[in-house]
DNA sequence: CTTGACTCCGTACTTGACTACGGAAGTAAC
DNA sequence: GTTACTTCCGTAGTCAAGTACGGAGTCAAG
């Protein structure tokens, strides 16, 4: 398909699954991909299995999971752990429905405060302003 | 009204706004917050505007401004910069919107997600993770 | 055989928003 | 007047997910 060679260097890798370099050595650091072992004295090579790898994790991670989530998630690659992988995905499912709840809270009040913010041009006191003064926004302290 | 004192000690302050000492120590550090000059050899005391501007940062922050542009709001505090505050808001709105859009995208991927690894209890690979490998959830990429 | 680009490796820095620590000094209770 | 809690203050550490750096080694071209 797209998949161009198997005898990549590590920065063609980062071509291939536009990411930076830094980045795969990280992940190789933190075990999300492991790497080829160097002929002697030489440099290593990474094939098409390293760019699915590279794509696993960033599709997961934009699908809201943290590299140690990801981790989990690795584990259970070889397909055989259905169960555990769908409850980490619906556990995922239940934050994402929730992140979009506050988020839509927040879009009705910044909405609210706008509008009227332009409904009174000439008021005093700017409405959206006072209207940070009063709090109450609801769901999701940011200290729990 | 509903403020009790204006004697308040720091850690009274903190119990009122329900945010740590430390918190009230850092922004007051940002200079989001300004600290009363104290009685020789003595302890500030904190009244109930340092509740309410406490509020507005937590408010603001909830609605997803950082805390610098949350000094930026501050600036525009007196209220008689209508213009300005509704800009900003109304960038965030923006910002807002592109975010839950994503997340909607995200959780129409996870969904499907787990419904098809519902579906085939039986098959030998997890759809789901599979899924996975295919990449292109779409929208945003973390390294632009 | 010397550039110049790239790799390898460990370590350190970055960002944002805190949170913790250590020690001195003030304050309240007993 | 001693004990126990707070405050004050500067500095340093935390977290996630990288990004940057410096020096040594390697590889392809010219
Ligand atoms: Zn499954
Ligand atoms: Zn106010
Ligand atoms: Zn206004
Ligand atoms: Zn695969």
């Amino acid at each position: 398909m797209s998949v161009k060679a198997n005898a990549m260097t590590i920065g063609g890798l980062a071509r291939a699954a536009n990411v930076n370099v830094e980045t795969i050595r990280y992940y190789q650091r933190r075990g999300l991909l492991s790497e080829p072992k160097r002929p002697p004295g030489g440099i290593r090579h990474y094939g098409s299995a390293d760019i699915d790898r590279l794509t696993f994790v960033k599709t997961a991670q934009q699908l809201g999971f943290s590299l140690d989530e990801i981790s989990d998630l690795l584990r259970l690659e070889d397909g055989t752990h259905c169960e555990e992988a769908s409850a980490l995905a619906e556990h995922k499912l239940k934050d994402v429905r929730e992140k979009i709840e506050r988020l839509v809270k927040i879009e009705k009040a910044l909405s609210e405060m706008v509008s009227q913010c332009h409904a009174k041009p000439d008021s005093i006191a700017c409405p959206l302003i006072a209207s940070l003064h009063e709090g109450g926004i609801g769901t999701g302290s940011p200290r729990g």
